[in-house]
DNA sequence: CGTGTTAGG
DNA sequence: CCTATCACG
């Protein structure tokens, strides 16, 4: 079972720069995405219940932004919407669900990069994500988190590590508390399987040309308990799907189920 | 001396279009124009007091919002902002100048088609500019109004005719207060070389095929009182750069002078 | 720099 | 459909 994560930086968009060829390369079983930016209501009809998947959509309140969906081939039932006891995520930033014996979890992590503001937000969420997913983790059945966190780990996770120290997704306490949710027990199966190198990335400013010159980030993850790491196997990242159609790459695991 | 008037929906979007080279081959003495849509320190740096000319900017408040201006190649002195006795004018819709003894104003009036709150606005401006402007027109000088009226006067001055008939631009009102406008003593200066033709149209939608059809409505006007009308000679109206440049085409009347 | 929004035309 | 805006990333 292929699973992946993308963020699509606004569907509509990524439709119209060719989102349909991508997935049919990329070929996952189950798709998280974030940062949908539509209603449902508001993709081209043939996208809001695309042929050949079960979808589930999560958008936020706010129209065009933020928002999460989780497409899986085979059917799929929800566990919860968001992080919250009561089932609010007015961001529609987490979508909890339970495929062929796996549970996914879609999680979309506030950007801090837009002013303080909106760091103070990222920061509460995190801080409320952390219990969360400590929760989680014990399963005995396979939980694979997947995402866009907006924090770069380690500096071999970013290029312009230096000059970044003060850069929202790059700030010290960010790191740690990365660090801190690789500690408890979730394996970050693309630095696994890559090792001690710098990159890859899986997100690309769109300014200059970081893009063409590999200057990124890596901010897109995919984590998993122990039970998922028994059955987890090769992780691919298509750069070219993130050059043409978001300003993130997709990012994929193979799970032997 | 050859005074056009054009309204450039957005100067910064026409330069990108190729203002530079439709002015230079339309080649105005006096440029009257509307929906500038920028305050001045928007604009490239070459266009805010741009070489060879004399330049008075008349912007609205609100940011990216209507807008006129009047640019001369001999040097002008501005008589009035506005039509109100302070020289209010939020809008930046009337700029009054005065060039080698001849008196310009620059018009635009407000569209009222995107909503009644609107077309209140244009009603109210109407009945403040008919007594402003009949006041003006008995000047020995001569005095030439030209602008975007946001009104098509007669079924000669729009493609669809009969169902535009309850369209902002072309009530029954709006027609007989430019009728009035014109009985006052204003000559049409494009209407009377014209004739009693369709058209000549300086407005076109941009949707459908409207620009290639030549559906289009002529709402921008030549206006001159008596002294005006003894110095009057041809009428152009350059429909291309319309097309390339904005939804409008300039129209240019030369003076004997 | 890009994807959305909204007002206005 | 097009030009601007603004929030957000």
């Amino acid at each position: 079972m292929r699973i992946t994560t993308w963020n699509v930086n606004g569907l509509r968009a990524a439709i119209r720069k060719g989102f349909e060829e991508h997935i049919s390369r990329v070929n996952p079983d189950v798709l998280m995405l974030q940062e949908v930016r539509a209603l449902p209501e508001q993709l081209p009809k043939q996208w809001r219940n695309p042929e050949g998947w079960h979808v589930t959509w999560h958008p936020a309140e706010k129209k065009g932004y933020s928002g999460t969906a989780i497409w899986t081939r085979d059917p799929h039932t929800i566990i919860a919407r968001g992080i919250n006891e009561d089932g609010s995520d007015p961001e529609g930033r987490v979508l909890h669900a339970k495929v062929k014996g796996t549970e996914v979890v879609c999680v979309y992590l506030p950007s801090g990069s837009s002013g303080d503001h909106r760091q103070a937000e990222k920061e509460k969420w995190m801080d409320v994500f952390m219990p969360w997913a400590r929760k989680l983790k014990s399963k005995r059945t396979p939980v694979l988190l997947g995402g866009d966190f907006n924090i770069a780990h380690t500096p071999r996770d970013i290029f312009y590590a230096k000059s970044n120290e003060k850069s929202s997704g790059f700030l010290p306490h960010e790191r740690a508390w990365m660090g801190d949710f690789i500690q408890m027990g979730y394996a970050d199966y693309v630095r696994e399987q890559a090792g001690d190198i710098d990159g890859p990335y899986s997100w690309w400013s769109n300014r200059g040309k970081a893009r063409e010159l590999d200057r990124g980030w890596r901010i897109d993850y995919l984590l998993g308990n122990k039970a998922a790491s028994r059955i987890a196997g090769n992780i691919t990242i298509d750069r070219e799907a993130g050059l043409a159609c978001s300003d993130h790459a997709p990012v994929t695991i193979e799970l032997d189920i």
